[in-house]
RNA sequence: GCCCGGGUGGCGGAAUGGCAGACGCGGUCGACUCAAAAUCGAUUGCCGAAAGGCGUGCGGGUUCGAAUCCCGCCCCGGGCACCA
């Protein structure tokens, strides 16, 4: 018995020259090498080394189509994998046929966690995992017949791509971020309006009395990459520290899932939070998926609203003023509380010996004194993780600070508490609470009895606890009457004019850590003096390379211990001898490494000027590849294509490296990626054993509508396709089966691109079988001869062929390619229908319309049919639209909107023709007869609908 | 809880106000074959013998006419979430 998964045997007793998994192999190979030997996908550059046949397309639109680029893993490649880079190059194919120059390559991301990992595993130098697992990937793919241009191939880890890298760090280390031109500029720009007095320094004293230690430190803290000491995610597991995007929710590394711990440390920092403005905003710009726009928008998490000051009263000591941001300073005058993180600064300073007489026992949480409370208190929230801070139903917590605060806008003195649901990163780390309009100030008040005070009048029949809308103030002195619209800015002006607050805008978005303690990484071209100065190598001096290092492997380390960088074991090398302008000296190199996001950040730069020595990118080249297409877009790479999940980690880093280059000149489009797609994944069926366990998917079998593992019964479950669930397919099976033709087919077949679909082994018979009957149309079987006819197309041919053009081209316009095989599907149908050997005049076209599909297969029938030349340059069919025109339509009638019955009539018949001709069907007739007529509705070329009574 | 997607035959999907289910898989029947596979042809939404009726998650609405537009709900997938 044979399972339907498997591949159908090769028959020995097949036609000769029948389409088969063999003759495609052959076809294929022979293709791909001459497609190699003739360079048909190198895309000229206007200027430098690749302009080479420039001439030929000056005049064409560019389309620079990108994948994202893969990480070179040593588990080989899935079905799933391609799916993303078969939808480019269909659309590229298509688009070259269509007239456009276009860019398409591919390269490697190659530094990282996962190469170290895998290393490990393999006890192997990541170095030669790196490289065997690229070359592995790229025959894989190679595979595939994708029209990519190698010469533009880069590989993250290469020197002389990290050179740029580094490059690029320099640059932005050298700049700083300009908050009124709301851009960066150079550094030396600003030093020398501090020079020039042009620009006050932050503490108001003349510069040339500052010492050039504090002039160093001034210049430092303004550069766009810094080094700071600051809370950060520390991974003892993974012995490096990580940015917020690498922590999940629940407080643990996304790689590995290990714990992180929250520890201040000092760090490279890049100061992203200063285009937070300019990335929210510009996304209004792009044409992207909105999910994507939303989580980069809830990332970035800008929210408007006022800084107020409340003077808080201790005890003891000196009066002391708590910050407190809101969103809502209209609601100022209902604030009965306020509230510090536990973590907040004022906290020691505002904590009273004793307990205030008649102080509320709910408030002491037992303590005998608020400073035994409050410690109790931060001890037990710092153990706590994240997550167990967040659950959103977590009755409410604190204590009482034993303190008050006078709220600015009346002197009301209010009592000041400590509470983890205040998040020390968020705001300024305090609140004014008002419970009546906030619900999690409302249940912090029920559970200590605090006073609740409203101050927006809430709607009619309003039944609730916190009323959260808008609304006339009450309850507000001089707000009162007022709309939330208006008081908003009523009292931010009351604010400041009183110098107690001003208004606001804050992020949830935070600086991005950019120092790993890895060794498989860019270093940093950053050298150290004897004061602990950074400074940077210079350019000339780049790069930087990456040492040997047998020992490279991490160490994973305790919780409270120090990082420790892996490059910190290269003897020889954590000292390097320099001229920086002061004499040859010994300065001490930076051991940490860049986070794997730096190579991905620009790469496509570099694909549109691989090899230039002298610039990241020649200017002339990026304007042409990726400036804007029309006026007022950002410009960017035309199409970029890749998974979800990298919503907002890699593509917020590229969006802002870019900005830095767009303001420092060195590029033209504003913005990296003009059009994003997300494309969906291949899932498959999996299933397991009675103890749960994964089993071989490929060795299941179907018997009576259950499944079976042997004769295990097994259950089904439905999941992404990979080595986990062990329901993987390897392309390689499916090229020995059908052919990499059958397999892109497939795969495009199956449903739009940005779609999700399931892989079904069993349904790729049925695109096979298209390249069958195809072939089988120009080809005979047993004889191999071309058995098309040069005499002219028929009438009806001629129409189906046009609008077969019409649809094809909608459908790959749309990158809806399963429309466009339907339709291609169709044409084939209806020419072998007829029997007998079809005409040249639609065979041609059609196989020109499979070409991007299922471009091998066509280019042999092309070439049998006669034609020299590759068709990858050949023009696409066009629609002829004098063959659209049709003389006769049939047209739908109903009754009551219902269709019942169909009558043909001429095209441009008028109405009255129209319902003769309608009323004259017998079915009709007999429907409407004896019934009130009250309606007729007649569209010309589409419908007659009698409306009866 | 909030914000995005999505829900159409046994399955993947097509149709974006005008003939629901294109195209493919699977199923059924047939040709070829000693037989099977492969290939080719016919047929295939559901109920019904037929006439006909029903049918795009559910309920309502707009319209001559709704899978498509509007309102309310249900379910599935994803994202965010004590963010003041």
């Amino acid at each position: 018995m044979s399972s339907p998964d498997q591949p159908p045997a090769p028959g020995a007793d097949q036609p000769p020259h029948r389409y088969t998994a063999e003759l495609a192999q052959d076809i294929e190979s022979r293709w791909q090498q001459r497609w190699q030997d003739e360079g048909t996908f190198l895309a000229p550059n206007p200027e430098g080394p690749l302009s080479e046949g420039f001439d030929a397309v000056a005049g064409r639109p560019r389309l620079f189509v990108m994948d994202m680029f893969p990480y070179p893993s040593g588990a080989g490649l899935h079905v799933g994998h391609p799916l993303g880079y078969i939808g480019t190059d269909v659309f590229a194919r298509y688009k070259r046929m269509s007239g456009y120059n276009v860019l398409q390559t591919m390269g490697y991301d190659a530094f990282g966690l996962p190469a170290e990992q895998y290393a490990v595993q393999t006890g192997t130098h990541p170095r030669v995992t790196t490289y065997a697992n690229i070359a592995n990937m790229s025959r894989q793919l190679g595979r595939l017949g994708l029209g990519h241009d190698p010469r533009r191939s880069v590989a993250t880890t290469d020197p002389a791509y990290y050179r740029w890298t580094q490059w690029i760090f320099l640059q932005i280390f050298g700049s700083w971020f300009d908050e009124e031109k709301n851009r960066a500029r150079p550094i030396t720009e600003l030093v020398s309006e501090l020079e020039a007095g042009t620009r006050p320094t932050p503490d108001g004293r003349p510069w040339d009395e500052l010492s050039a230690d504090e002039r160093r430190q001034v210049v430092d803290s303004h550069r766009l990459v810094y080094r700071d000491e600051a809370t950060v995610n520390w991974c003892p597991a993974l012995g490096t520290v990580l940015a917020n995007e690498e922590v999940t929710a629940d407080g643990r590394s996304e790689r590995g899932n290990h714990p992180v711990y929250r520890r201040p440390m000092k760090q490279w920092m890049m100061h992203i939070t200063a285009y937070a403005d300019r990335l929210l905003a510009d996304l209004d710009r792009l044409d992207w998926p909105e999910p994507v726009k939303q989580m980069q928008r809830n990332w970035i998490g800008r929210s408007t609203g006022a800084y107020v000051d409340f003077a808080a009263v201790p005890v003891e000591g000196d009066p002391a003023n708590i910050r407190v941001f809101t969103t809502r300073p209209d609601t100022l005058f209902g604030a009965t509380y306020v509230v510090l993180a536990p973590e907040h600064p004022l906290v020691e300073a505002l904590t009273s010996a004793s307990w205030p007489e008649g102080t509320d026992p709910r408030w002491t949480s037992g303590h005998a004194t608020p400073a035994e409370a409050v410690a109790a208190y931060r001890r037990d929230t710092e153990r706590k993780s994240d997550l167990q801070r967040t659950v959103g139903d977590r009755e409410k917590t604190g204590v009482f600070l034993g303190t008050y605060a006078a709220n600015p806008v009346n002197d009301r003195l209010v009592p000041i508490f400590v509470a983890d649901y205040v998040l020390v990163g968020y705001g300024t780390g305090a609140i004014m609470a008002v419970p009546g309009e906030d619900d999690r100030d409302w249940e912090f008040a029920e559970v200590f009895g605090l006073p609740v005070i409203r101050t927006i009048t809430p709607p009619e029949g309003f039944e609730g606890d916190a009323y959260l809308g808008d609304g006339p103030a009450m309850n507000s002195g001089f707000l009162d009457g007022m709309s939330t619209a208006e008081a908003k800015p009523a009292i931010i002006a009351w604010l400041e004019e009183h110098g107690a607050g001003e208004g606001t805008t804050t992020y949830k978005l935070r600086d991005w850590l950019f120092s790993r303690q890895r060794y498989w990484g860019e270093p940093f071209p950053i050298v150290y003096d004897e004061r602990d100065v950074p400074l940077a190598v210079p350019e000339s001096m780049l790069p930087v390379t990456l040492p040997d290092l047998d020992d490279w492997a991490p160490r994973p380390a305790a919780e409270d211990s120090e990082p420790e960088p892996p490059l910190g074991r290269v003897a020889g090398w954590t000292t390097v001898t320099l001229d920086l302008g002061e004499g040859p000296k010994e300065y001490r190199r930076e051991l940490n490494t860049m986070p794997q996001w730096a190579g991905s950040c620009w790469y496509y730069l570099r694909y549109i000027d691989p090899t230039n020595e002298v610039a990241l990118v020649d200017p002339a080249n990026e304007r042409y590849w990726l400036g804007p297409a029309q006026a007022g877009q950002t410009g960017g790479v035309d199409l970029y294509v890749g998974g979800v999940e990298h919503a907002v980690l890699h593509l917020l880093y590229a969006r802002f490296w870019h900005k830095v280059l767009y303001d420092l000149g060195h590029v033209s489009a504003e913005e990296p990626f003009h059009r994003l797609l997300n494309q969906g994944y291949i899932q498959a069926f999996a299933y397991t054993d009675e103890r749960g366990f994964y089993v071989e998917a490929s060795e299941v079998v179907e018997r009576d509508g259950a499944w079976f593992h042997g004769e295990e019964p097994v259950t089904r479950e439905y999941g992404k396709m990979g080595k986990s669930l062990r329901n993987s397919v390897t392309p390689d099976e499916m090229y020995a089966g059908y052919g990499a033709d059958t397999l892109r087919l497939y795969e495009m077949a199956t449903g739009p691109l940005d779609q999700s679909r399931p892989w079904n082994t069993r349904d790729i018979v049925g695109v096979h079988r298209l390249l069958q009957r195809l072939w089988r149309l120009v080809i005979d079987e047993e004889t191999g001869a071309v058995v098309v006819v040069d005499e002219p197309a028929d009438a009806e041919d001629r129409k189906a062929l046009a609008r077969t053009v019409l649809t094809v081209r909608d459908g790959l316009d749309g990158m809806r390619s399963n429309v466009a095989i339907a339709r291609i599907t169709e044409l084939v149908n209806h020419l072998t229908g007829r029997g007998t050997p079809p005409p040249r005049a639609v065979v041609e076209p059609l196989v020109l319309m499979l070409a991007p599909l299922a471009p091998h297969v066509a280019e042999e029938l092309w070439s049998r049919l006669g034609h020299e030349r590759s068709l990858a340059w050949t023009d696409f069919p066009v629609v002829d639209e004098a063959e659209l025109v049709e003389e006769q339509v049939e047209i739908a009638v109903s009754v009551n909107g219902k269709p019942r019955s169909r009558v043909l009539v001429a095209t441009d018949a008028d109405q009255a023709t129209l319902e003769a001709a309608a009323r004259a069907d017998e079915k009709v007739a007999a429907l409407i007869e004896g019934k009130t007529l009250r309606k007729v509705v007649v569209v010309p070329g589409r419908l007659v609908n009698f409306v009866v009574g």
